[in-house]
DNA sequence: CCACATACTAAGCGGTTGCTTAGGTCCTAA
DNA sequence: TTAGGACCTAAGCAACCGCTTAGTATGTGG
């Protein structure tokens, strides 16, 4: 398979939720060129042509192009969230482990969605601005916590626990700038790379 | 002082070697609007109205709204440069923190200029696009080297000198997208965290 | 005094933008 | 059979884009 094919495929998996399908191939259409240009470089002609539709077709499914910035915002900040919560893992040290694992080959897996989700944020209304920025306070809590209970739990060495915080979420989020799919590491390799280091880095 | 106004001095002090004054007033314009909305969302009328002049003035001093871009990135990439390679310490473990924080502390501080170092690369043609790179691949085996020189030393305990080279810079790249003026944590403050989790991170 | 270069503005050109309107086609249900 | 809704397109509107042109003010060397 090629490249290109593999990333639509993966965009497709991202918003197969998304109906109908017309509205779905607009949705994917948008989130590869935002990911490839920028929200502002990017056209709604753009977008209609990728999806095979006419410029008109886009204000059937959605209300304007950052309405289609915002659904892609909104659902990729859940799934981003998902990588965290979906840990089973108990344990605070394999817990933490799991998670910067999942989030951070996520951030490579599917970086078309995570670039948009974390590079074009401004581009967003206030309003739904606010929206996206509640659902950021939640992945940094939830990051946050877990560093704490390693703390708790004796299992970490942690002089500054927000600077900490920040730092893990960091390293994570900026793989969707770097990434670039056909490389030779692998989201994988990136998680298990990423998991150790950031455990490292906690002093486990 | 203001927040606004400390900006606006930290961009003087950035661009002072830029003549005549009004091109480098421009500079700064282009800079602050970039850096703030994005290349693509900046309009030419809006830089000339920042600096004082009519739209038409832009191109008395620029080519282009891309030459501006260009003129940035590039000296915006010099300046991050300087960063690792002024460093004075030559004990592998003392040169690597000293880089570190200069680097991180750097991107917080100028967070303005490096936005749109690192964040507006794709905006620019293929020619200027591939100067930039030449001077990144700089950036990059610079820290790559003083990681193989602690290594070389048995300071550092690394398995992946390429993913470590890597992750440290990621870290300190990302600070321009998260770092606020303002906040409780400052550049210099930061630097020092980073510097700390970075030896972690390397094992030293 | 004038010739000329530098730095600037007012006006506007061709092209593009997000989005709307008017109308057509198809599917479904009464 | 037909009324009505869902979905789509062709055409285009007003606004805005990067950039150019024509002309003005200012300063300087001869």
């Amino acid at each position: 398979m090629t490249t290109a094919a593999h990333e639509f495929e993966l965009l497709e998996r991202t918003w197969r939720d998304v109906t109908p399908p017309a509205a779905r191939r607009m949705l994917i259409a948008a989130a590869a060129a935002f990911a490839g240009r920028g929200y502002h470089a990017t056209t709604t002609r753009d977008i209609a042509a990728q999806a095979g539709m006419s410029p008109a077709a886009v204000y059937i499914h959605y209300r304007s192009k950052e309405d289609l910035l915002f659904q892609i915002s909104r659902i990729g900040h859940r799934r981003a969230l998902e990588m965290l919560t979906g840990v089973t893992e108990t344990e605070p040290v394999a817990r933490m482990s799991a998670a910067v694992k999942a989030f951070s080959s996520w951030h490579a897996e599917y970086h078309l969605t995570a670039r948009v989700v974390q590079y074009e944020l401004t581009a967003l209304t206030p309003e739904h601005h606010a929206e996206v920025v509640e659902l950021r306070r939640e992945i940094e809590s939830t990051v946050r916590g877990m560093i704490e209970d390693g703390v708790a739990a004796g299992a970490f060495d942690v002089p500054d626990v927000r600077g900490a915080t920040l730092a893990v979420l960091s390293l994570c989020i900026d793989v969707a700038r770097w990434y670039k799919p056909g490389s030779r590491r692998t989201p994988e390799s990136i998680g298990t790379l990423y998991a150790d280091l950031v455990l490292r880095m906690l002093g486990a």
